[in-house]
DNA sequence: GGCATATAGTTGCATATACAACTCAAAGGA
DNA sequence: TCCTTTGAGTTGTATATGCAACTATATGCC
């Protein structure tokens, strides 16, 4: 009786109001517009994200940009490697023996280059979407 | 000179200004939320945004709640399956040899129910977090 | 020095995501 | 009827994500 309509109050309720459930739908929705316009230059809106924290906050270690971009280390080292056999990246020793320093190659800043006009547009499309 | 700062300049727009970037890091801080939130359960946050979905819309299609939460068709159907095995849902024939018809099962129904304390927990920590 | 602890990154495993190409069924046209 | 097209889902492959457990190095205390 009111037993039954119960789950539907709880699902009305949840399906409304949770942030999360939005926030992965916008992330969907979005993230799939950067990663079609960045396509053609064979990158992902993910690694190019990374690329960029590396140029502003130059020469950094993994740990850094994981707290920079709140991205967890096991994320982000496989990341790294993904972007690293790319060419984007070098990964070279650190200041000890267990920490690695981060150095983005030529053919990685070439590629932020480029990115410019394809992120303009991308970044448009998401502010029309976003209202 | 000039062309040494060109690469700094594009990447302090992009990283201040891209929504995409904002969007990605929004996701891996609140969903992560609803996951730890949901982990005694066993299911996770998505899987219960689309038990919550099917029980808002009824009777289903994944075509249906594909179209509902803006997710593409392959990742749904391998949602789908892992919610299966779980035994959240059933996956029945659909009115036409192609579609199927989804049904949460009672084990399902009870996780939904069970999820809603947990589920105000994470959504006040998100609201906090959001401001 | 030696042992406990902390730090940095990696690896095993699992979920979430999506493009491309595929299967199979339905619908429509000649 | 046959053939083409459309529609619904699946499968291959790859990226993205994160928890737990691991290796290896550094640090601190005794």
């Amino acid at each position: 009786m009111a037993r039954d309509k119960t789950i539907e109050r709880v699902a009305d309720k949840m399906g409304e109001e949770c942030i999360g459930v939005r926030v992965r739908l916008l992330n969907r929705v979005i993230t799939s517009l950067y990663d079609d316009a960045f396509r053609p230059l064979g990158i992902t809106a993910n690694q190019i994200s990374i690329l960029i924290s590396m140029v502003r906050k130059g020469f950094d270690t993994p740990g850094g940009i994981g707290q920079f971009l709140h991205m967890e280390k096991s994320t982000l080292s496989r990341n790294l490697d993904r972007m690293r056999k790319s060419g984007w990246i070098e990964i070279l020793p650190g200041e000890d023996g267990r920490s690695q320093r981060l150095r983005i190659t030529p053919k990685g800043n070439k590629v932020v280059e480029k990115s410019l006009p394809l992120w303009r547009s991308a970044q448009n499309k998401a502010k029309h979407i976003l209202g």
